[in-house]
DNA sequence: CAGATATTATGAGCTGGTACTAAAAAGCAG
DNA sequence: CTGCTTTTTAGTACCAGCTCATAATATCTG
């Protein structure tokens, strides 16, 4: 019956770090009303590190995850692209890109990554999209690599007509023209040197 | 000029940094060639804190923005629901939503907050975006909190033509129509072609 | 050369631990 | 109650990665 009391205090330490990750093993000796050694006890038997490693590898995680959010900001990565004329991406569906009801993968993913596209294709340095006509054809589901491909139609002054399809396994799944405006400013490109 | 080899110092280590922020003094000091002692009087200077606070604030900001995504899930937060008739949702355009160079909000925040919006208006287990109509009309800056209205104009056995505007300070900057189809059982085998 | 600036050295003290040893307290069994 | 085990607490030595302060040395500059 000694024990119980134990598992019920590894419980809470558990609940307290889940709540508070940055509780150093004095704070929790002092919340759970045990001594810090205990806490530092439980803490290796529950294969719990210590604060600063724990604050680390959150941080290291955090790094990672960031580059993860600017590569889904991308949404696609750049497979070809010939300014003005055509690009094409592809673009994983993970499984945290679905609807949890369906398994199918939100429609804007697709918006997205055909939209990205168009504007990557479009030689300015600002453009908007101003229309967009999007026909979704075949729900995705996940893990399917889709591959978008992107044509300038036409353009006219400021404006680009721009069409793109999007295929997982050679079947076209989604179809979208857009509208590009560029609101171009002549700006020039530096490149970037490393002193 | 003496200080200016204390500026490049000061340039390096800032891009050390942030190239591995997890790096102590003493690699540092080694990176750079100097002493650990130099390294602790520019980090000083340049007001930049120990490791361990450096961790530890990344961890912290790595909490915040775990939230921040989980809410950016939703694209909207939803104000008012009358199924199959009209939906209300917000959002607010945060720094990080908008393009860099241009400082104006990535179209496919809009796309799916609509998007989201018609789909929640629909009263169906299982809902799918068929056809979407996309009109961009003003640009969106940070800061911005978006209001979206979406009505369903009418309804023809399985699909929903739905009707979104998107307000920001009562003017409109987008609208969209859609067509969203309720997926039944004989949608279903359809789907199970792709497996 | 002196004087200023920059760099390095040195040492005390802090936090939040680990690792280990040992003693005290609690639990329970016969 | 006595003995034995489990659990908890205490104490010591040690570590990383610092801060803070103080002083010495190196480097540059007029």
């Amino acid at each position: 019956m000694n024990s119980s009391k134990k598992l019920i205090r590894h419980k809470s330490l558990k609940k307290l770090l889940k709540d508070n990750p940055f509780s150093t093993d004095e704070q929790l000796a002092q919340m759970l009303g045990v001594s810090v050694q205990t806490i530092r006890l439980d803490r290796v038997t529950l294969g719990i590190p210590e604060l600063r490693a724990r604050t680390r590898t959150m941080a290291e995680d955090a790094q990672t995850k960031v580059r993860a959010i600017d590569k889904k900001d991308i949404v696609g990565e750049l497979l070809d692209l010939e300014l003005n004329k055509l690009g094409i991406s592809t673009l994983k569906i993970s499984a945290d890109m679905v609807l949890e009801k369906t398994g199918i993968a939100r429609g804007y993913y697709m918006f997205a990554m055909a939209n990205t596209l168009a504007l990557a294709v479009v030689d300015a340095e600002q453009a908007l999209t101003a229309v967009g006509n999007v026909k979704y054809k075949v729900p995705v589901s996940a893990g399917a690599t889709l591959v978008a491909k992107a044509v300038v139609t036409h353009k006219r002054i400021d404006k680009y007509y721009i069409f793109v399809s999007i295929k997982s396994n050679n079947e076209e799944v989604f179809r979208a023209k857009f509208i590009i405006v560029s609101m171009d400013k002549r700006a020039k490109q530096e490149r970037e040197q490393e002193a």
